[in-house]
DNA sequence: TTAGCTTTGTGAAGGAATTCACAAGCCCCT
DNA sequence: AGGGGCTTGTGAATTCCTTCACAAAGCTAA
């Protein structure tokens, strides 16, 4: 398959979340044109977007709203369940595990971890807090496809080397460092702080960015 | 000015990073070569970053590590301080509100809002949660340039268009929808789902991502 | 002072993503 | 059955971003 697109898959993310919407309310059909108004986009965009995948529309009515989220869910690989473990159990850990529209979508918590010992143990939205001690002897017993990292940034590259040994898919960046993983493993980061970075460049600046 | 690409702002505050480790280790001078290779981009993308800002850098020798850390504080307006309010004291908001990374470079809290009763007078991390009907008011006796929205996506646009009227400059938003705001003012979304439904694609897919 | 080594700054080239623009297709109405 | 009105799917054009490649400059050492 031909290489896509970051932004791209991003978008495609949106929509579905439109199409959804769409699908509450009861609606048949949508154009790329209603797509596009949501999002902040052009219909031509959506319409290239989606044709990387197929064609999935019918010229002079739009989509199908029920059929192309289904068609968009499989392509973003949320028809089944991934298994997620969260690396650190501070502050934002600890929200992130209680955060609920992870399960929504399909993104099941199985473990949370710290090396803290004053965190091993305790209580975080009903799961108990592991030692990070015990996570290549856990991750070799259960299947698991996505790693968060909310460690210090310190930390994070020694431990996503570790997760990255024991077989971890795809990995979530809470840590501001830029960190080193094979090719093959999926890598996101979040960095709160290059984002208010940016809003401060703008403010600064008095340019508009509206994504 | 000419206009500076998003990619480019998040670069530079990724340089700055390594900069300010760099300083603190008490290092003279950095090449951009050694920066691109931290950042994981290349000495030639990390030199026309900061040409569009100006030519800071000795030929033969790099970049004085504190002049440009300092050049770039300036560049991303990180001099001064930013005031900030943060709307919806839930799970993220109150992270968010205890968050020490904000402080650290120059975000400043200066309240946390809700409008649930309950939440309403609650202390988080030293603030007193107010009632939202009172933002407005709020907003006229103190300067505020960046809203913090973590408020639930059926509220979200309904809340940026009351800071908007109030004037905020900047918007960070948490919730899953595409906000719409006036051209100057600056917006990022900042869309965990979205993230996940990347790292999900990226594994049903067997694409590596690295960003 | 000059030669040799290094690294910047930047036009020009190349590549990637977005937008344009229009033929092809579908539906409805008469 | 044919015409009119819409909307898709997609090559081509354009715009935006990154990489190349090299002249210009600085430093060191002899």
């Amino acid at each position: 398959m031909k290489r896509i697109a970051e932004s791209t898959v991003r978008r495609l993310s949106l929509y579905l979340r439109f199409l959804e919407d769409f699908e509450e309310r009861g609606l048949a059909t949508i154009s790329s044109d209603e797509l596009a108004a949501r999002g902040g986009t052009t219909s031509a965009q959506v319409r290239k977007d989606l044709s990387f995948f197929g064609s999935f529309g019918k010229r002079g009515l739009g989509y199908a709203v029920p059929e192309l989220a289904s068609r968009l869910r499989d392509i973003l690989g949320l028809g089944r369940e991934w298994r997620v473990i969260i690396i650190g159990a501070g502050k934002i850990g600890s929200a992130l595990a209680q955060y609920r529209g992870f399960t929504q979508r399909g993104f099941h918590v199985v473990g949370v971890y710290d090396s803290d010992p004053a965190k091993i143990g305790k209580r975080i939205d009903g799961f108990s807090v592991r030692d990070l001690a015990t996570l290549e002897r856990d991750m070799a017993r259960e299947d698991v496809d996505i790693a968060v990292l909310t460690v210090p940034a310190e930390a994070a590259q020694q431990v996503v080397t570790r997760v990255v040994k024991a077989g971890i898919g795809a990995v979530m960046n809470f840590a501001p460092v830029q960190l080193q993983v094979p090719d093959h493993i999926a890598l996101k980061n979040v960095n709160m702080a290059m984002e208010l970075e940016g809003l401060s460049f703008a403010l600064a600046n008095r340019t508009g960015l509206d994504e």
